[in-house]
DNA sequence: GAAAGCCATGCGCTTCATGCATACCAAACC
DNA sequence: GGTTTGGTATGCATGAAGCGCATGGCTTTC
């Protein structure tokens, strides 16, 4: 700012508060006393303005903030966990929330990212990013007769007793299913949660399909196994609001996931 | 300011700050955590401002303020301190000083205002406003032979011991004096106040001049009257600086002191 | 299905602020 | 005593930023 900008706009406070502010003196201006308490106050109204612009860079440079997923079982069963110690790790001032919701609630406002599958039907307005692809195997206990096969065929398993969730991912889509079974699986256990259906399986009541992202904390007494033929595999993405409706801290956690996700291939 | 400005701004600000401050709902805006602390924080930079704005008003409507007052002792015998008094009443919160120093302390900025006589001289850049016309009587004890008289002819003086101050306006120009006595007068004492001077003309040990202004504390024992030839009359100034570089509180006392001057017409 | 709210954007305009060059003033210096 | 220097105020022209109006797009509501 130039000399004479500074000239006329210390001129035009003078004329608009009617009080003159600096005194003219031969080598110079001097505050007079309203000048210097002018002075005093314009600092008080820089520091203010500071500590706002403080508090907002607090946010943009993730100091601070909040991000509410969203997610499904297999993907709480360990890749989001690692996400969210990591992203804890690299900005320890922004908390995290697991929440309970769907994608719908980040339209609503409620959930600031959702986990999703490709068997999920995202709405049109949010952005969907694909994190990794997971495959299926069957679970089968130990002691199971198809357990020391390298691969197990589905139709072996058609008189077996399958655990489901209800989950719709549980088992995945169904007439897949039973079109590889040569028939619809018969259900004989509906667990909620993957501990207890792989209790279930361990147990030898049963046996079930389990996701890349849910076999991280595979039971012991439990043997995943490929296929044949194959189950289908299943992206996994992550959705939230479009890029300039994110919080920077929603878009820190999204760079997380695909990085970590980007680790799983 | 309509909608569409303010939805610029916000906009504008939001892009400065890298963080989103409101989310776009159905029915409207909402703030975010962001925008929530930036609603919070802009209100303390307005508070700021505010009182701010609020001091300089104080000044502006002069409920504080300073003014620094240079006089001479007729003048502050009673009609300087009636204005400071009738300024005070009006402006209880600015302060009055009555400092030293003369008219050159204008422009160095020790003196808001400075009380003057026509028989000073002004420098250039002082603005000066005629308070009142004072007229010049002679004092003589109450015992003077001359006491009697309505009108006192100076030549019959001419004798008498005079006493005078060591400020220049206390005989008036000598000349004058000198001339309408018949020769110099005769300087029988030297005194700095005008209470010592009355004590001494009271006393019978001399005669002395008296203007309008130092009459207002006539001491009993003096008596004035006018004299023959007619002493020349004296303008009293306020000299002050130009009044864009004025203050508000000395624009105020150079008001009151104006009125003051009418009253004593 | 139509109407009403509400926010965002394109457009044209005004206003404000800035920078450059310069005038002006007083003090300091040779 | 004249000249130089440090510093502020002003004329002028350029440039940018903000505003208002009108409009578009979207959603909710009657």
């Amino acid at each position: 700012m130039t000399q004479p900008a500074v000239s006329r706009q210390v001129a035009s406070l003078e004329r608009k508060l009617g009080v003159g502010l600096f005194r003219r003196v031969p080598r110079g201006v001097e505050p007079t006393a309203a000048g210097a308490i002018a002075i005093e106050e314009a600092r008080n109204v820089l520091d203010r303005l500071g500590t706002l612009q403080a508090r907002m860079e607090a946010f943009a440079d993730l100091r601070t903030g909040h991000v509410r997923i969203s997610s499904f079982p297999s993907a709480n069963t360990d890749f989001v966990p690692a996400a969210i110690r990591r992203f804890r790790d690299l900005y320890p001032g922004v908390e995290v929330s697991l929440v309970q919701g769907d994608v719908a609630g980040i339209r609503a406002g409620d959930v600031d990212l959702a986990m999703l599958t490709t068997w999920d039907t995202a709405p049109e307005e949010v952005v969907t990013v694909p994190l990794l692809d997971e495959e299926h195997w069957v679970a089968l206990s130990e002691a199971h007769p198809l357990a020391s096969l390298t691969t197990v065929p589905l139709r072996q398993l058609r008189a077996d007793s399958w655990v489901e969730g209800s989950h719709p991912d549980c088992l995945g889509p169904l007439d897949i299913l039973a079109e590889a079974l040569g028939g619809p699986p018969r259900v004989g256990f509906t667990c909620e949660d993957w501990t207890g259906k792989q209790a279930l399986v361990a147990a030898g009541m049963g046996v079930t399909i389990i996701s890349t992202l849910a076999a991280a904390a595979l039971r012991p007494g439990v043997v995943l196994r490929p296929t044949a033929p194959r189950l289908p595999s299943r992206g996994v993405l992550a959705a939230t609001a479009p890029s300039q409706a994110r919080s920077p801290a929603t878009t820190a956690m999204l760079r997380v996931l695909t990085d970590l996700g980007a680790s799983y291939r």
